[in-house]
DNA sequence: TTCATGTGCAACTCAACAGTTGCACATCAG
DNA sequence: CTGATGTGCAACTGTTGAGTTGCACATGAA
């Protein structure tokens, strides 16, 4: 599940869509009229960020509005933090050594 | 260069890549051993991880050892609170909206 | 020098993905 | 009902990237 988050983060078109609908829930059609694409396309890239978890579809009778769910957000800002601090205090570490050493 | 750094994290192996990194410096040959991949693989990883910034090369002897830099890490994960932040504010307001209606 | 090890470069295959187009189906307004 | 709008499904093209292989070059050790 995590890699699906990663992968789908990893294109530009999906993030300026979740920039998108971090004000609020859409529909593919409108996203489309908005941006230099195929509607196909918004609902393929729509697709695979409900596959990562990271949009819910919401079907108001013909319309199918897509909203953000942050939680995989901060789960994959929670992976990257985690790494960054392992090393950090690795560093840390090799650096009260030298000044011990010395 | 924001951009670079989403597609690197997108590959399982770049991410165990950078996993692996995070215990300290190594070379290509190194990791290529542990890793049912080619070294020439591994190469090519390292340096979509270069190109995001996420890994510097140093060159000792006929040895090149690859070393991770949180940096790039720590904006990703900046991006990715921010635009939680964002949804969640939203979703804060609407919620006092609901309130005062009430 | 000679050999082993580590690296760099280039070409190739294979699979996955972005984006498009065309058409069918469903829903709302007149 | 009729037309307009929104959606869903499928097939197709073009491109990108992962991984491999082969070979040449550089460096350290005997």
């Amino acid at each position: 599940m995590k890699n699906a988050v990663f992968v789908a983060l990893a294109d530009p078109m999906r993030r300026q869509l979740l920039e998108r609908l971090a004000m609020g829930p859409t529909t593919a059609t409108g996203i489309a009229d908005r941006f230099p694409v195929t509607r196909q396309a918004v609902v393929k890239h729509l697709g695979a960020l409900e596959v990562a978890g990271m949009v819910a579809k919401e079907r108001h009778g013909r319309e199918v509005h897509y909203r953000l769910q942050s939680a995989p957000l901060g789960e994959a800002s929670a992976w990257l933090t985690s790494l960054s601090a392992r090393w950090e205090q690795r560093l840390l570490r090799l650096k009260r050594y030298v000044e011990e050493e010395s």
